[in-house]
DNA sequence: GGTTTGGCCGGTAATTCGCCGGTATATTCG
DNA sequence: CGAATATACCGGCGAATTACCGGCCAAACC
């Protein structure tokens, strides 16, 4: 399940999740490899799940999207598949955890609106009993789930 | 600020938001369009700040990030840059909402073991009170924070 | 001590990127 | 209304990058 990594592979990662699309030659550079040994080792990463992919980063409000929410959802029920069936649908929806605690979602959603907030929120409600929070600004802008630059210690 | 995109645009984000690394030329062709037409849509998307970088996406699980939990943060004061320090710090927080309502920041913590996390929780607790979710799981996994295939509506 | 394994390097062909001019359509302005 | 400008697209070219190959070296193993 748990991959090994030594220090190289987390330089890897830490440049990748900085600059996703970094030629690997440069790459190299960076973490003091050869491309071909640093394209090895990025196929590797891939091939065994650690990397899951790459992706281009939006700023939500330049692409119209204003408001942006995280929305607590009490789930009374056991059937999940309604809910995650709207996930599916609504890309308004960013993210969804499902945690532990009185909250049983923790979702992100993404408006263009306070009348879309509503209607999302009333999608929600429909579920269950939700707490909604505006967010005012967002730290670490856009750097996404990941890692920066640490090993786990 | 906001920049109007045509529905071209659109395609073209929800496809690099699903694969940030696809060639121009096979871009150009889900798009039905020229690679030197996309490259020069994609880099006005990025001038104009649309799309404000790629990154790698990481199976946390996989390298060793066992437990991933939402930590909400009651912050008295009106003095951030104590914990924004932290922030910057502590590549273990993947994420740091600052919102409405009771909790003022809303924020993602990713840790090793539980010992690793109370040691986390610990230290915000230092800046207020906290109040802690694990997270089970994580639906739309890996899609980080963006659309997927919709306009605004 | 010989063999195997794993990781890295360098070279080469194929692909892609970045940049160029040229063209067609839409818009603006005389 | 017609001409000039602007915008978006296309195709092509050289440079850079990628993918793939065999060979090298050191550590691990028998």
């Amino acid at each position: 399940m748990t991959v090994t990594l030594d220090p190289t592979d987390w330089l890897i990662l830490a440049e990748l999740q900085r600059d996703g699309r970094v030629p690997f030659t440069e790459l190299g550079r960076r973490v003091s490899l050869s491309a071909s040994a640093v394209t090895e080792r990025v196929r590797r990463l891939e091939a065994e799940g650690v990397i899951t992919g790459y992706r281009a980063d939006v700023d939500l409000a330049k692409a119209g999207f204003a408001v942006l929410a995280v929305v607590r959802l009490k789930y009374p029920g056991s059937r999940h598949e309604p809910l995650h069936r709207l996930l599916g649908e609504r890309s308004e929806i960013l993210e969804c955890l499902r945690t532990t605690g009185d909250d049983c979602y923790t979702l992100k959603v993404a408006a263009t609106s306070m009348p879309h907030l509503e209607r999302l929120v009333d999608e929600l409600a429909g579920f269950g009993s939700t707490t909604t929070s505006i967010v005012y600004s967002q730290t670490l802008p856009y750097r996404g789930p990941g890692l920066r630059n640490a090993t786990p210690s």
